[in-house]
DNA sequence: TCTTTCTTGATGTACGTTGGTCAAATCTGA
DNA sequence: TCAGATTTGACCAACGTACATCAAGAAAGA
């Protein structure tokens, strides 16, 4: 009726206790033909090892390090917010979680910061990937030695990491394409593209997507090449004023990064008449005031929230080598207009 | 150092572990003023009860009822399916689901349904709730025999429910009427909406969504009164067909119900020049192709594996009396246009 | 003061697992 | 066939909690 435990185990295979436990802890001293009978024995009564008896047991507890872009960038200071929240809460589930901030955009510094956790000798790391030949090594590295690792939010290509969590950035970026041309229709012009950063793998996606769809079913549209703000409002400004002086026939915006409030403060000293139709990404104090104006026409968002839960169950199973449903590391790209928000 | 167990609380409380243990539990045979120090001592040392070792000692399992809606609507079916997928994984957080299939929009067989699980004494039901007296007074008798009571994808009004996981049907609708009125834009005429039934919750909401923000923003459009479908393919079709027929002038269709294979079948016959704009609710294989062959223009989805994850999740924190973070339930409405199908 | 009732403490067993120790049984090779 | 190594079994204490029993102590009523 109610699940096997090692005893049935052993009694089934017809061994002691102690011989199950070797076998099922990989002791050695045990004969490859009675490994046989147990294991025939697990797989005939459907065993599967209580984990919450053997924590208990063996007073094991989770290390989590999170290691995630610092700066003044609203996205990721929610981001450290969330984390916060979720130490508490997790200690219940024996899980400890420790942060650290890194500067943004730089490989070096992660990666350093990826050999620190490794010292620390933690069971897992998630981090917000930086694209750097130093930080697939420093991630290789931790997998060599046992730790499992997860990417959040931007991931790393070809990379060793055992899992992504985020949104999919080539779809997000196919989908401000497909509202962005829908909602310019008949009206030609260009169309502006700001990113934070071509070094980080989820600008690079969503920059991808947002060409394919609109090349495809937006010909009259043309695309200028992306500028770079580093996800800093003042640079975001500065890049789209001088953008809007020189092309008087920009008919929307694509912003892909951070730094929303420099494109808000632009587009308001601008006045373009018509204005541009303008989509975004991460939806702050910033970008919901600038939809309810009629400012910015949509806003896609990722729930911080839900990746960082995601990224732990992933984590716990990771490391007790359960298998993970590929499912549970997608999040959903949410959109928002003016009549949705929350 | 690591998390206080009952016997900190005892030395700090000064009391045996016995006296601790009948707080904790509820026994009595304690004097108020102990209980008092006891609990203070537990506050002091923000003592937190290790779930897993007292479930370990207690041998507890969680039994957990779904009562859901019967019938060939793909989109239930689709959910009978996770529920399965989720049965066995659920077994190793000592989690056992039972699954009911009562017919739709039937609150007397819900009704029926949810007394045969107070009777097998379950720890909790989770449903697709109808609305009905009936069905509000065995949710309330449930929740007076001390089982918890989660509703799904449709909530009941003023009822006694513990908590609701699906999205917010009210914003669906609303979005729903954003995106329509947008893709209509300049192109005035008439609105056809179908619903499943009146009798369930969502499709109420996601009416009232839709109606606030077509009066408010798209004036120029006319709604028509909603015809009901009763989520049924070829019901579906009839009554579209005739709709169709008696208004030349529809420019738009927001289907908020089941039954997509109909709404095809009806427009396809119609070809009506120009086309109207579709928008539907859940992506299926019918609504998939309808998408990519340009018939939908938007599709509206709810994650049902997201679903069914945090309604286990919240009835797990319910059962154990741990405050449940409000947002888990809050699963967010999906849209897909033809360029960010997964 | 003595009995009765209420309150508390002490102790033990159990849950399913881990991780020991130690001795007994079995298998090697010479 | 015997020493030596290898494999196995029997047992125990722990993890943090639940639950039961019994006895000791305190408070209340007679």
């Amino acid at each position: 009726m109610s699940r096997p435990t090692v005893h049935d185990v052993a009694r089934v295979a017809n061994v002691s206790l102690s011989t199950v436990d070797r076998v099922l802890n990989g002791r050695d001293g045990v004969r490859q033909a009675t490994q046989q009978r147990v294991r025939a024995a697990m797989k005939q009564l459907g065993y599967e090892r209580d984990i919450m008896a053997a924590n208990l047991s063996r007073k094991r507890v989770y290390r989590i390090h999170f290691a995630i872009p610092d700066g003044p960038n609203s996205f990721m200071r929610n981001l450290a917010a969330e984390l916060d929240s979720h130490a508490r809460l997790a200690l219940r589930d024996r899980t400890e979680i420790s942060v650290s901030l890194v500067p943004p955009f730089d490989g070096r510094a992660l990666a350093a910061d990826l050999r620190r956790a490794r010292e620390k000798a933690v069971d897992g790391v998630v981090m917000v990937a930086t694209e750097s030949a130093e930080v697939r090594q420093a991630v290789s590295d931790l997998r060599g030695a046992g730790i499992q690792v997860v990417t959040l939010i931007s991931d790393l290509s070809a990379s060793a990491r055992g899992h992504f969590v985020g949104i999919d950035n080539v779809s997000a970026g196919r989908t401000a394409a497909g509202l962005l041309g829908r909602f310019c229709q008949g009206r030609p012009g260009r169309i502006a593209i700001i990113a934070g950063s071509m070094l980080v793998r989820d600008h690079v996606e969503r920059r991808l997507g947002f060409e394919q769809v609109m090349h495809a079913e937006f010909p009259d549209l043309q695309l200028l090449p992306p500028v770079e703000g580093g996800d800093e409002a003042a640079r975001v400004d500065e890049l789209l004023t001088n953008v809007l002086q020189d092309c008087r026939d920009i008919v929307g915006i694509y912003s892909l990064g951070g730094g929303n409030r420099g494109l808000r403060a632009a587009l308001d000293r601008a006045k373009s008449s018509p204005r541009p139709l303008v989509v975004v990404h991460e939806l702050t104090d910033q970008s919901r005031a600038a939809l309810q104006d009629g400012v910015f026409d949509a806003v896609l968002q990722q729930d911080i929230h839900k990746e960082v839960a995601s990224a732990l169950i992933i984590m716990r199973n990771l490391i007790e080598a359960v298998p993970v449903d590929p499912r549970t590391g997608i999040i959903h790209t949410e959109i928002f207009l003016r009549d949705n928000l929350p």
